[in-house]
DNA sequence: ACCGGAATCA
DNA sequence: TGATTCCGGT
């Protein structure tokens, strides 16, 4: 490239932390239809930004949840400019690749505040993750209404820990350049996953969290309502995931793959997915090297997708929107999955929070883009499609496991006023996980009955009929 | 500052 | 597809 930006002339070749497995999900980067068109997405950069603390004074989560003030704009553009090698960057550009997200509903601004925009966390869902083993996770079970509990979730640590059994320390000290610019090929501009800290633990926990995916059945006998059988072959066609470093699990710095000790647990054909070592749900300690590449013998990260939600994030498209027809979509809208495990903050409820009612910022309902007073389901429907995706059957989606930034369709999530006050104005500290219920659902598949429940009938009714 | 259309690029 | 660039408008 004629590309000699900063970042190519200081940057440190692949460092470790950059190594590959440890990269944001495919939904992250450009369609592979696209080759070579990997590159990093300015809210990735953005997140990453706001997660350094040495950029504190440049870009910083403030005010509501999901809420970021560029505190210098141009040093942000510029910046980007040298993770992008566009050294014409500026903050006016910048400011327009943001507003490009306005109608994906990653972003929108927050009026009235000058540099001021928010993160539509509620979106981030985790999707199609049965491998994670909630059924074992206090935190899941808790909050879980498939098992018809509705005590308080549990929210400690320990339980979340129980999700994220290996979240390091920290994951600071690393450089936002920190990357592979010799090589920036498929694998060579992958970004940490701890640039998602909602993955962390220790978040403060809403008191009536929304519902979610029931607890995965080890042995499932019925058809997955939301048509996605992790039993079939191929169900997890996780060909086009960045692969896991054989061998290896997780830097100290890097937050754990739930999938990870998840998989361990299951049988076959899951733990199989696992690396060498992995299968038998043995935990590995200390990071092993990372020199491998996609050449990991099965072993699969998590990915992080879209959900099958209408109101999904339009970046989800190039993941798997492009496998489903609009029958299909329309079947999946009338019959929404059950597979959501959300990761949302409550904050993305598009809500306005108190603190900014008490500012007193303007809200503007007509506002198409402005998300900011939304309930997102409100911001859902009409132009939804547009941003949606299906987890028809024969869409890719159905076949992985993913975590999503989720646009939902009828409010899932609770009011930003029945929800304790953020603890932290950092956004991504806490966890809430959430799942629509699929109102549609016959009630045979009706979520108000755990899919282990629904096992245990199917089994008593064969031993009925044997 | 912020918005969004349009053309263009990779 | 996801920006980048430009630009007229608010």
């Amino acid at each position: 490239m004629d590309c000699n930006c900063v970042s190519d002339l200081l940057l440190p070749p692949v460092p470790a932390l950059w190594t590959p497995g440890f990269a944001f999900p495919d939904w992250a980067y450009k369609p592979e239809s696209s080759p070579g068109s990997r590159q990093i997405q300015l809210w990735h950069f953005i997140l990453e930004l706001l997660q350094k603390e040495e950029y504190q004074g440049v870009i910083a989560w403030q005010g509501d949840y999901g809420e970021f003030v560029i505190k210098d704009p141009d040093e942000v553009a510029r910046l980007w400019g040298i993770r992008k090698c566009k050294p014409h960057m500026n903050y006016d550009k910048l400011s327009r690749a943001l507003r490009y997200y306005y109608n994906k509903r990653i972003l929108h601004k927050t009026k009235g505040k000058r540099f001021t925009y928010k993160f539509n966390f509620s979106k981030v869902v985790l999707v199609n993750y049965p491998i994670l083993d909630m059924a074992n996770s206090p935190f899941f079970l808790a909050q879980n209404h498939f098992n018809g509990s509705s005590t308080t979730p549990d929210c400690s640590p320990e339980a979340i820990q129980s999700l994220f059994p290996r979240l390091p320390d920290s994951s600071r000290g690393t450089s936002l350049f920190d990357r592979g610019t010799t090589a920036p090929g498929p694998e060579g501009d992958k970004m940490r996953l701890d640039t998602f800290p909602f993955l962390s633990s220790g978040a403060p926990c809403y008191s009536k969290p929304p519902s979610l995916l029931g607890p995965y059945p080890r042995t499932p006998p019925f058809d997955y309502p939301w048509g996605f059988n992790p039993y079939l072959p191929g169900a997890f066609s996780l060909n086009n995931c960045p692969k896991l470093p054989p061998g290896s699990l997780y830097p100290s710095q890097f937050y754990p793959n739930p999938l990870q000790s998840s998989l361990s647990q299951l049988p076959h054909p899951f733990s199989s997915l696992l690396p060498p070592g992995e299968a038998g749900g043995g935990e590995r300690g200390t990071a092993g090297q990372t020199g491998g590449t996609n050449s990991t013998p099965g072993g699969q990260p998590a990915r992080l997708c879209l959900p099958p939600y209408p109101g999904s994030l339009s970046m989800g498209r190039t993941d798997i929107g492009n496998g489903a027809t609009l029958g299909e979509r329309e079947r999946v809208e009338a019959n929404p999955p059950v597979t959501g495990l959300s990761l949302g903050l409550g904050a993305g409820t598009g809500q306005q929070s108190p603190t900014e009612r008490r500012r007193g910022v303007k809200q503007d309902p007509e506002s198409d883009s402005d998300l900011e007073i939304t309930d997102l389901s409100d911001c859902s429907s009409e132009n939804e499609n547009e941003h949606e995706f299906s987890i028809g059957k024969e869409t890719r989606l159905a076949n992985r496991s993913q975590i999503v930034l989720d646009g939902k369709k009828g409010g899932m999530l609770p009011p930003i006023s029945s929800l304790p006050p953020p603890v932290s104005p950092h956004p991504l500290k806490s966890l809430m996980p959430i799942t629509p219920p699929p109102p549609s659902l016959p009630p045979s598949l009706s979520p108000s009955m755990s899919l282990h429940e629904r096992h245990r009938e199917t089994e008593t009714l064969k031993m009925i009929h044997s």
